[in-house]
Order: C-alpha cells, then structure tokens, then sequence
DNA sequence: ATTATAAATGGAAACGTTTCCATTGGGAGG
DNA sequence: CCTCCCAATGGAAACGTTTCCATTTATAAT
C-alpha cells in the first residue's frame, strides 16, 4: 500500500496499453470484454482512482470554482456559499473557499492564487465592485464569473439584492411610522460597497421624504463592545427614534445594547435590520428587517457559472424588485403622528408586547433636556 | 490576450531554456544579472504566472486542504471553518470545501473526491467516527487529517468539545437547579455522534443523580415547524421542567415554539442548549448553553495537520475539561426544592425578568391533571 | 484461401512544471 | 598561452492523464 497507483501500474497489471485502459475507464472508444474485464480487476486490485492533478494539466479543467467572500461567520455568507456548494457538486464541481475578512488585499491574493489554480470559475463578493484588483484579473482572463451581492456594474452579472432600494423602502418605513430622524449603523463601512450602498438609498429616500438627514454611526464588525459608541451616539444625536442597521447582526447588537444602557426597543428606539436571516425570527422582539434570500442568489450565481462553462443559456436573473421585501417585526413601533413636527417623542401608542414595562429609558431624558 | 502565458513562452521571450527561468523564478540555482532582468522583463510584459496545476503534477503537492463539515448554516461549522481556512491562508493553503448535509453517502463521495484531487491533507467532521467510509479511505491513504468535534477513538486525533462530560455537566446543572424530569432534543440524531454523545453523557449522569431518564425528542433540521412536536412531546410528558437541546438552533428554535405555545420560558420551561453561539447572548433571555470555542478548534485542527504536513512539532490538544464550560442564561431558571420531591411543579420563584408576566401556561394545566 | 474492412490495441506526444545532468563560457592561476 | 574550475545555462526526463494515429487482429465477404 506504497504509492497511490497510476493509470501505468494499471495497465501493466492487466497486461495492455495505458490507452486501453484510459479508453476502458473513461468508456471512450471500443475495448473487447476480455480487456474490460482485466482491467476492471486490476482497478480493484490496485483501488486505483485517476489523479485529478493529472487529468486538470491534460484537459485545462479542474473541476474546481473558487468562491470569495468576506466572512461566513456572516450567515449570509454562509448560506449563500453552501447554496452554492450544492450546486456544484451537483454538477460534479468543488469549491475552493476563501473568505477575506473585508480585505481588500486579501481579496486580490486570494483571487490571484485561485486564477493559478485554474479554477474553472469564480463567484465572489468584492469589497468595491468598482475598484476591484481581482476582479479585473479575472476579467481579463476571461474566467467565467458571477458576481454575489455587489451591485453590478452595467455589463457584469451579479446576484444581488437591490441595496439601493431597499434601503430607500426602509426610509418610507420609518416615514410611514413616522420616524423623521433616524441613524444608520454602518458596519464595516468603509470595506463593504453594500453598506454604503444602503446608507446611500436610504439617505436619498430620506431626503426625498423631507425627513432629516440620517446620522451615521460607523463601526468596525470586530470592535465587540459596541455599547460606548451607541450610547455617545445617542446622545450626539437626541431626536432620533429609529435606527438602521446596514445589516442584522448589527441591529441584533444595537438592540442589546439598547437594552444595556436601559433603552427599550422599540418603545424608546425602532430599529430595522438588513438580510433576515433566520435568528431574526426566533428573538423576542422579532427583528423588523429586510429579507433576502441568500441560498437563492449563492445557487443562482452557480448556475450562471454553470451555464457559462458548458454554454447554456444562463438563467434569468431576478427582477430587482424581486431580492428583498420589508419584513415586519417587533422592533419597529409607529410613533404617534404629532411626534413628527417637532421629533420630539411626546406619546407611545399601545404596546402589544408587555416587555420591559418598566424599563427605565434614559433616552426620554435626553429628549427632555 | 489569449491562452496564459507558460513558462514556455517566458523562456522563448527571454531568450532562455525553461530551466533557467525556472530557477530565476524561484531563486534556486544560479543566474546571472542580466538574465535574471530579461526573465523578469518577459514575466511582466507577457503577466505570466506559474500554473498550479503543472507545479502539483511535478511535486505531488498540491497547497490545498480538503474540509468536509456538515453544514456552514450551523455558526458553530462556519466559525470552525473559517477559523481554519484563516490558518491555511497564512501557511499558503487553500481550502476546498464541501458540506455534506449530515448525508454518509455525500461524505464518502466528497472525501474519495478530495482525495483524488490530491489534498495534501483534510479537516473534517464526519456524521460517526467509528463507521465512516470515507475516514477510512483517508487512513488507508496515509493522508494527514485532523478531526473536529468527533469525539476521537484511540489513536485518532480530534479537536473535539467534551460531549459526554459536557453534556454531564448540563445534567448537573439540572440538577442542582431542581429540574428532575428533563428532555433531550436530538437534532440529527441519527446522522450526528455528537448529539447521540451528548444524550448518553446527559442520560448516564441523570441516573447517576436519580433524575428521571430524560425523555427523548428527535427531530430533523429541515422540518421547519417543529412547534407541534414540542406539543405533543409535552402532552406526552408532562413532568418536564426543563429541555436540553443537542444545539443552540435548536434550543432557540424550542424557545420560539414554546412561546408560540404560550409556554413561558424559562417560567415553565427551562431551557439549556450547546455550542454558544453569538446570538444566545444577544437575545432576550440569554440562553443558557455550553460554550464552547469552535474558531478555535478549526485553528488548532489547521495547526495539526500543518505541523504534520512539514513534519514540526504538532499543537497539544486542549485539556478535554478546557473545552467547553457552562454559560448561564436567562433561559434557565431554578425550580424550588420541594417541587423535587413528585416532580411536580408548585411553586414559581421571583422572576426576575417581567417578560410575559402574564402569558397563560398550558403546561400548568398538563402538570394539574 | 484471399482480401477488404472494421474492431481492438499500443506508442507517443502533449499539457506545465521542476530538477538532474551535461555542456558552455569565462576568469584565474599556472 | 594553456588548464582548471566554477558559474551559468540548456536539454531532457519525469509527474499522470488523454488522444491522435498507426498497427495489429479478427471478422466477413469474395
């Protein structure tokens, strides 16, 4: 049990050429059933299998995709890259992964090496689309690709969700419940072109909405106490009511750092997610949030590769309106109309939910300085 | 800009044999000044780069790590994973990655896979440690590979959490917090040894305690409503006080459900899970779980077979009572003493959480038949 | 029996590297 | 000026496949 047998040692066994046997296992081109059947036994004999190194340098295709994305400790990520996987293994594919923690360096070796591998695709998520070393390579190879979650760029395919707009429909939320000022949590936000995507479409609703100007609270996603910042932030900015958050672990951090610095979400503070992922659901409140489907877009950007390999027609993409929908949840509460003019939170409607009733909010005294 | 250029190619532009740029290239051997400009001249104008595919054929290595986890929409995988792939990255690794969906035949495929991909060695999670196909193709072949979270058989390494004595530990906790009749929540029970590892460790200590025997719930992942199990299994025993689920999904997933079952928890219900995932903490009440460091166990599974592949000095395995430890949480609450003695419940100690204050128990009224 | 034809088979090149070994060239020492 | 030695260089084999092409063998038709 030395050295993994090779398509040699095979055919010395059975007594023929490598050819006859190559022809044998491949069950291309003809072979009389004695040979066959020499062959199948000395497979055996020897559990030989084909070296896929050798097979990749003969066809220039390795049966492999190189998939890139920030993190996969994002469920976001993770579903929509094991959406993906399957996929492709499906097709008889694997996958090489490499996740860039939101480095733009990391990204670019990354790509390069998964190039230098042969890779016979690519699905990624770049830090800025426009701006985007590995992507350019790939391009210029003319490696099959699809791009996930960023923005396109026109000409370049992606699956992604419409930033734009749904953070421009997480504005006329707010506007509908009549929250006028409001901030948005960007995290990571100079790594991500998503983020700033979302800052950007919700800005401009806002503006559109003649509602104030959304403050911005930046943070970096390993900074792990986040509290302090909120709570400055808060204080920054008085008036607002409700929070974005450019996506839902953020909104779950701002809501429980809310709760420890004894503001009540969302009596005291409204605050709306980004991704819906599955948690979102299974927390009390639920998390009011934009849904998307991860899954889909990480397997509809494996089938867009697919096709580009063997030539197929590619499946459509979404339509645009399509990626997301504004899902309700607990952690948005209709402010009362008259709270409106001055942002000045004078009355809370009802609360369906019992919690924290009694939770002291240290947000209405900074309203009431 | 066609077909990439080949060594070939360099050498040809540089006036040169392959031998030559081959050394240049990688500093081994000699080379004069001016052949060294010329070959470097040509790398850049013709953007060469070596073909790893050619490179693995001539060195039977391949700079690539095969992973095979479950599945990436567990965080406790994706930080296991990505903890792992970040190790590989910086010792110049990539890593294919396949999830089996807790499926033996997908395994064995995945793995036969990987390894006539020639993997210079594996990471992986198999469904049963003691009967895995695949594992044995891995040993067989003499490929370096670490475990994780298999609780290894002898001779066999693993970074692995302690389930038995975890799961122990969960009993003892129970017990000290007056919870004598007790679930377990099996997810993938039969396609998962951890959670088999986690009941038998939790039911032996129970009997070692004279608990009741925990009562089993075994339930698949993608039956998406499990709320009506947990009814029935309740109706069916109506002693229970408290649940331990075989992970945090699930027990969150049993606290949503039994909210939707106007069971209050922890009031009615107290509940324990494993893993200690991020979003235990941030959710209302905390959970109360087993912790454990699953990056942490991918890095060192990383460092493992790294330390084998070039033969130095491999990591020491985490003392077994170092991994894990008991998180408390809000969804664990002590029953009072005397409701020990029948296993009946009688008397609720102060919350001290108002949430649901009022929400109505149908399980008193099983308990009150 | 002889030939024409098709089926079966093996040899060898090619894919892109690295590395061994032989050859070339130049400089220093005689 | 001749030798010797070492640095510099190139040719070629090897890694494990597939596939083209040529050769052999068997079958059928004359």
């Amino acid at each position: 049990m030395g050295q993994a047998a090779t398509i040699k040692d095979v055919a010395q066994r059975a007594g023929c050429g490598v050819a006859t046997v190559s022809r044998v296992l491949n069950s291309t081109g003809p072979a009389s059933e004695k040979m066959r059947e020499k062959v199948f036994a000395a497979v055996k004999e020897l559990d030989f299998h084909f070296s896929e190194v050798g097979r990749s340098l003969q066809s220039s295709t390795t049966r492999t995709i190189g998939c890139v994305v920030p993190s996969i400790e994002n469920p976001v990520y993770a579903d929509a890259v094991q959406g993906a996987q399957e996929v492709f293994l499906d097709a008889g594919y694997q996958m090489l992964l490499v996740c860039t923690n939101y480095n733009a360096e990391m990204e670019t070796h990354a790509i390069r090496t998964l190039i230098a591998k042969q890779v016979d695709g690519i699905i990624l998520t770049v830090g800025d689309v426009h701006n985007s070393e590995g992507l350019n390579l790939i391009r210029s190879r003319q490696i099959p690709y699809s791009l996930m979650y960023n923005t396109a760029p026109e000409g370049q395919i992606s699956w992604a969700v419409d930033d734009h707009a749904a953070a421009a429909r997480v504005a006329d939320v707010f506007y509908e419940n009549n929250h006028i000022h409001t901030g948005f949590l960007g995290l990571n936000f100079f790594n991500s072109d998503r983020s700033r995507q979302r800052f950007e479409g919700f800005s401009e609703r806002c503006a559109y909405r003649q509602m104030a100007l959304p403050a911005l609270l930046e943070v970096h996603e390993d900074g792990n106490d986040f509290t302090p910042h909120l709570s400055t932030f808060l204080k920054q900015h008085p008036k607002i009511t409700g929070i974005f958050a450019s996506n839902d672990y953020g909104a779950l951090a701002a809501i429980r750092s809310a709760h420890q610095l004894s503001i009540d979400v969302p009596h005291d503070l409204s605050i709306i997610g980004f991704d819906g992922i599955k948690v979102g659901q299974m927390i009390e409140p639920t998390l009011a949030t934009i849904a998307t489907a991860p899954r889909a877009l990480g397997a509809g950007a494996s089938q867009t590769i697919l096709s580009m390999i063997d030539g197929t027609k590619p499946p459509d993409l979404p339509r645009k309106d399509q990626t997301f929908s504004f899902r309700a949840g607990g952690s948005l509460m209709p402010l009362s109309a008259e709270s409106k003019d001055d942002g000045k939170v004078t009355a809370f409607p009802p609360s369906n939910d019992p919690t924290h009733k009694k939770a002291k909010s240290k947000r209405r005294d900074h309203n009431e300085i």
